[in-house]
RNA sequence: GCCCCUGUGGCGGAACUGGUAGACGCGCUCGACUCAAAAUCGAGUUCCGCAAGGAGUGCUGGUUCGAUUCCGGCCAGGGGCACCA
């Protein structure tokens, strides 16, 4: 008997340097066993590991482990993505070095990762700043812009004249840039950017193959990409009112159904045909430049009235040579989607319909729900977007939407005109055609180029002669220089003195290098594959083992990662694919998005947030009450909200496993909520994981006791005790396996707790146990300390080693389960009348139902139920239940 | 505005493909041990009712022998996208 209780602070630290000493996460590329690859999204280096951290590394640790323990070689690696703008920030305002400031944060939180004692491969280990990673990445990118998949294009960016920086639109307030407070400029620049659209539809569809993925991303990204079917119409324009050389507007249109129900048309502020109108109007042009100001910060977008100009062109209907259109320069319209152009039918959509009536031009309702009159049906101030009937519309008259949009598609693809000058690119059709289908994604290319310093160098150089010239591979990588001065706003890399003077490799003479650097998410877009071989230094990856590690199998990590990362890494190895570093096109077999952990907020009475450390936490019979430790001053308990340092409700991971050890913490994360659901941190609930921690050590110290006196070999008959422990024991190993496969870790912890109980109380029942319990006691404790293992793996190692067992747990391989334990010869059947519980039957496991009925019928709390009500019919679930209908 | 998800005790949550609703835990109540407290152990804990019994998974209809689960309508909370034609 041991009473000492289990000291986490002692015994933690040691199995760590254990399981450190023999390296037993260290997996090898040439490990003939099925490969099992899970991985957490690696972290950016801000300093500190925060409780978010925790969550997600054990989540992705238990599965690790499991795997491990049923035999997988497991790649379970670890590294850090360590470029960003929090280290330029650094270096502004504390004076530090970006790179020294990343990698003395990389050390720290490494410590920290390390005290959580998750099973990790460090063998693997790389930072994304490292040039040893960037020079690979760097040969990517030339590799995708000798495949066409990269690509420099003119973009409209937002541009602060002050900052001399490119601004993303979320920096945009009101129109000024958020440090400067200058008026931001819509700048168009020359930026790099990757070919993500090639790949649109296959991104799409392969959604459809990633059933391991949560619905919700799937659905996030289906969204993203944003695939419209719709038509691509030429309206060619009046010859009296187009400005020179001008001749046709083509439209993107989704509903030309409609048609007939057409009421002008708008074009982008920034169109051709805006432009080459307002050469010869001036009141135009002052309307454009006006638009043009406003139209990315989001406020501005939301509030903003629908305005237009008539730019005095009319356009012609494609079904009618005397139906002329009028032509207004909207501030609605975006360039960047379809083709900058659309027609308004103001009956049928809302924005069109606010359109017309501001400047008078009226409505035409060219489809009418069933059942409604069309002579009745008019439309005013809601446009009607739904089902109907087509009317109003000659030829269309009757048919639905759908035969509607058929026929017109029909008609304006065989419908031809004379060739524009200059004539329609090949591919875009029938040439000549008035129309043609056309599918449009709301997916624009990927701007990867970014005006900072801590990025991943472009490695071009812009040759006076030449023009954009690649870095020879040779080269690579093309190494940031550390000598940087922060002492200016914009690029400290542009602002070197030396760096980016350079030979042309061309042709030899004076050039520039490109002083651009990626866009981070370029980082974590291929760093898993990397992970297969980080010591290959000749290339990006080794194909023989990244094609054999690769995909990821279980990927874990925040929603909000949901479409960004993830979906650039689907990109990014079709890539890789296309340029023959990988042989797949998915990156991630199975997703799993975890939940936010969140805390309840504490608030002093002038509303002043204090922190959960400070608070101490009264239960009464009649509610909780909060105070403060050093004062007793009285605090309201707030709403839950997620953890920030605004709210002070954070929780520090360190605090946490120094004062409750690793494994609470672990346990904890694990128990409460479905791992995809937010969970509450809460210490009353903490605390109730430590005293389990201490029960289980309890529970097998006193096992290890009488396992002790067990006999070596496997009794030849157990009695009932030991075989209904044994039940118990192989139950939930089973439940335990089954759930952590499907990630149910709350369910898992659930049925191990359970299964701790039914031990316990054996324990409390038979204080001197026979032979064959004793033997089933040793079973069962051994199975009970491999359950826990992946949560708990140190208070595991811990007790395995009490109960005597050879080795460590965490080398052990996973319990057989015996299924003859988990089949019952009998059956407990539910009894209900007409549908409500009355009692239980207990038969045969083999019985028939004309027994089982025999059986029901015979129970007098039935026969009650019934009252004199005749049998109508009985219905029997094997299993499950028996109905009595009366 | 469009799209999606979620609503179960005081709380977190469980319930395989329609089959005993509330597993497991937190909290609480009572009891044992203790001078006392903590820890530990035992009993109880959806609601109404002394009980027999009845009601009950956001509300409301429906399908079914049987609905937390399937279908329709509504309400509430959360998330994603947003001048996308």
């Amino acid at each position: 008997m041991t009473s000492e209780r289990y000291n986490a602070r002692d015994a933690e630290p040691r199995w760590q340097r254990q399981w450190d000493k023999k390296a037993i996460f260290a997996s090898k590329n040439d490990d003939p066993r099925p490969k099992y690859y899970v991985l957490e999204m690696f972290p950016y280096p801000s300093g500190r590991i925060h409780i978010g951290h925790v969550r997600n590394y054990t989540l992705g640790d238990v599965l690790a482990r499991f795997m491990r323990a049923k035999g997988y070689n497991v790649i379970h690696p670890m590294g850090w993505d360590a470029f960003g703008l929090p280290a330029e920030n650094a270096a502004i305002e504390r004076k530090v070095a970006p790179k020294a400031w990343t990698y003395d944060n990389i050390a720290a939180m490494k410590k920290q990762l390390q005290s959580i004692g998750l099973s990790l491969d460090w063998s693997r280990e790389f930072a994304t700043c490292d040039p040893s990673y960037y020079k690979h990445q760097q040969k990517l990118f030339l590799d995708f812009l000798r495949a066409g998949l990269a690509e420099r294009e003119k973009r409209k960016i937002n541009w602060d004249p002050v900052d001399m920086t490119v601004l993303a639109n979320e920096q945009v307030i009101d129109g000024r840039g958020w440090r400067s407070g200058a008026v931001v400029e819509l700048r168009e620049m020359n930026q790099w950017v990757f070919k993500i659209t090639k790949y649109a539809q296959e991104l799409l569809d392969a959604l459809d193959t990633l059933d391991r993925w949560p619905d919700k991303v799937r659905l996030m990204q289906r969204n993203w990409i944003g695939r419209s079917e719709g038509m691509l119409i030429r309206f060619a324009l009046d010859p009296a009112t187009a400005p020179n050389g001008e001749s046709e507007l083509k439209i993107f249109t989704t509903r030309h159904d409609t048609l007939f129900g057409a009421k002008f048309m708008a074009i982008a502020p920034d169109h051709p045909l805006a432009l080459a109108a307002a050469a010869k109007n001036p009141k135009l042009a002052e309307f454009i430049a006006e638009a043009k100001r406003h139209g990315t910060a989001q406020e501005i977008i939301d509030t903003q009235e629908k305005l237009g100009f008539d730019t005095g062109i009319r356009a012609v209907h494609p079904f009618d040579p005397n139906w002329k259109l009028p032509v207004y320069v909207a501030n609605f319209v975006l360039m960047e989607y379809g083709t900058g152009a659309i027609f308004g039918c103001p009956a049928h959509d809302q924005r069109d319909l606010d359109f017309v009536n501001k400047y008078g031009l009226g409505n035409t309702p060219v489809v009418c729900p069933e059942g409604q009159d069309p002579k009745t049906f008019v439309i005013t101030d809601t446009a009607y977007d739904g089902d109907g009937r087509m009317i109003n519309s000659r030829f269309l008259d009757g048919m639905t939407i759908e035969q509607a949009k058929e026929e017109v598609a029909k008609r304006l693809e065989t419908e031809l005109r004379p060739l524009p000058d200059p004539p329609p690119q090949a591919g875009e059709g029938r040439v000549g055609a008035v129309g043609e289908r056309q599918v449009n994604f709301r997916l624009r290319d990927w701007g990867i180029s970014r005006q900072r310093y801590w990025g991943c160098p472009i490695p071009v150089i812009h040759c006076p002669r030449c023009g954009v010239v690649p870095v020879p591979d040779k080269d690579l990588p093309v190494v940031l220089p550390e000598d940087v001065s922060f002492d200016r706003p914009g690029n400290a890399l542009d602002h070197h003195p030396t760096w980016k003077h350079v030979a042309c490799p061309q042709c030899g003479g004076k050039a520039q290098r490109e002083t651009d650097t990626m866009d981070t998410f370029v980082d974590s877009s291929w760093y898993f594959a990397r992970f297969t071989d980080p010591w290959n230094e000749n290339a990006p990856t080794t194909r023989s083992v990244v094609d054999r590690l690769m995909p990821v199998d279980q990927y874990i990590g925040g929603v909000e990662h949901a479409i960004l990362h993830l979906l650039y890494s689907r990109f990014f190895i079709r890539a890789m694919k296309a340029t023959d570093h990988i042989s797949m096109d998915e990156p991630f077999a199975g997703m799993f998005t975890q939940g936010m952990v969140v805390h309840e907020t504490y608030q002093k009475a002038d509303g002043s947030y204090v922190t959960p450390a400070e608070v101490k936490i009264e239960t009464g019979g009649n509610g909780r009450r909060g105070s403060l430790i050093v004062s007793g001053e009285e605090v309201t308990i707030g709403s839950i909200e997620k953890m920030s340092k605004s709210k002070r409700n954070t929780v520090d991971p360190d605090d946490i496993i120094s004062t409750y050890g690793a494994d609470v913490a672990r346990w904890f994360m694990l128990s409460d909520s479905p791992p995809d659901r937010d969970v509450i941190w809460s210490d009353e609930r903490v605390q109730g994981a430590s005293r389990f921690v201490q029960r289980l050590w309890r529970l097998v110290n006193e096992s290890a006791d009488i396992a002790k006196a067990a006999p070596s070999a496997r009794p030849a008959a157990c009695g009932a005790a030991a075989l209904a422990l044994r039940k118990a024991a192989h139950g939930a190993l089973d439940k335990v396996s089954t759930g952590i496969e499907r990630l149910h870790f709350n369910v898992c912890l659930a049925h191990i707790r359970e299964f701790s109980n039914a031990l316990a109380d054996v324990l409390a029942r038979h204080g001197q146990p026979s032979p064959d319990l004793a033997w089933a006691v040793r079973e069962a404790a051994v199975i009970l300390v491999q359950l826990f293992a992946p949560m708990m793996p140190h208070l595991a190692e811990e007790t395995w080693q009490v109960l005597g067992q050879p080795g460590l747990v965490s080398e052990a391989p996973w319990p057989q389960i015996e299924r003859d334990l988990l089949i019952e010869d009998t059956m407990t059947l539910v009894v209900q009348v007409n549908g409500k519980k009355r009692g239980e039957v207990t038969v045969a496991r083999n019985a028939q139902n004309p027994e089982i009925e025999a059986a029901v019928l015979g129970l007098d709390a039935v026969k009650q139920a019934l009252g004199d009500k005749a049998v109508r019919k009985v219905i029997v679930v094997p299993m499950r239940i028996v109905n009595v209908v009366g």
